[in-house]
DNA sequence: TTGTGTGAATTAGTTCACAGCA
DNA sequence: TGCTGTGAACTAATTCACACAA
């Protein structure tokens, strides 16, 4: 999908915030293993990952705010792409109180769902639709995502005609994997699974 | 920290719950092109993160109800571990109101915070603290995990004084990396970094 | 046959270590 | 001198391909 490997795609984000942090302390410029330590890796995967951002270091270090740029033009500049959230239960509700007005750049313009009591109201400034509005809805909205946070049980149903509408790129909070053609990028949020799996460290610390 | 490989374990975490959804639908018997296919991954993939299970499969396949069991003792049995939640922000109001009653075995048995207005409160089911009262709770309850949804600056503060408190499996859902001994194992949640994961797929792709 | 279990091969990801530049 | 950029070495993860068992 990609020409940047996928780790290096998230530690480039990671470390786009982390300089951005830096800035705000009005420090300048950093060093390989100074930002190391920030993200908690070793210099040379730091190094690693810049050698696919065009950008030039010097025994210096690198020049933070010019870095932050390289990063964000190799990313994609920050213009506005538009989420709308599907399913207004208790985990949706809960990414809309926690995302919403987060990042100005990743606004949720709408959520749909099927249940009428949900509908019709606004919560966390975020308008919400019945189901059956969508189509008008993206005839007169540009969307760029979709974040599927619906029972698990209706998941590849909705990502199939959410598809045939033309929708490319989702962010899954709901479990289980769904099959989708090559040209789809789903990316998965799967809390459960980070729960269980730090529970299993637990368990063996004792 | 653990003979499994990391993304092994999240894997047979993931074969469970499949399982135990076909188990619902009353299939008895897999083989390992069919988990494969549910999981998304390759064949030659389950029968290799199998092979840590203790667990004989046959030319008819695996017994469902068996490999589930195989696995859960691998990963160690369901017993209940406890958590408590730190942040009762939008994020931590997000989590409570996710997770709890979600699964029986991992109850979110308290949270706390700093700020008065939110303490002294039931969200979601889960009693809300003051800071303060850390200590004397943790006198008399049993605490395996600590879920962190403070503000970044906040995080690593408070972990220090958690592992001090001999607090030793964290749930990060704050981004910046945290430093900790090497007997503290920290599960780190960003889902910030999901979104900016999927917003670059979806420039990619126009 | 047919599908598992697994050595061997391959590919991806990380770290080393050092040349070369300021 | 001290740090970056990067081939080379190494380690982890995945896939291949086939012996073996039912």
């Amino acid at each position: 999908m990609s020409d940047i490997p996928d780790k290096t795609l998230e530690r480039l984000c990671l470390y786009r915030r982390l300089l951005e942090e830096q800035l705000l302390q009005s420090k300048e410029r950093i060093y390989s293993h100074e930002l190391a330590e920030l993200a908690h890796i070793t210099p040379a995967q730091v190094r690693r990952d810049l050698m696919f951002v065009a950008h030039v270091g010097s025994t210096k270090g690198y020049k933070i705010r010019q870095l932050i740029d390289d990063i964000s033009s190799l990313l994609g500049s920050h213009r506005k792409q538009n989420m709308i959230l599907f399913g207004i239960g208790n985990l949706g509700r809960a990414i809309l109180s926690y995302f919403i007005g987060k990042r100005a750049d990743l606004p949720v313009i709408a959520a749909f769902d099927i249940n009428p009591e949900v509908t019709g109201r606004v919560i966390a400034g975020c308008r919400c639709y019945n189901f059956q509005d969508l189509d008008s809805f993206l005839k007169s909205n540009s969307v760029d995502m979709a974040i599927l946070a619906v029972p698990g049980s209706a998941v590849q149903t909705l990502v199939d005609l959410l598809i045939d509408k033309g929708i490319r790129t989702f962010i899954n909070f709901a479990p289980p994997p769904v099959i989708v053609p090559h040209y789809v990028y789903v990316e998965y949020v799967d809390i459960t699974l980070s729960f269980e799996k730090a529970a299993y460290f637990a368990r063996k610390q004792r």
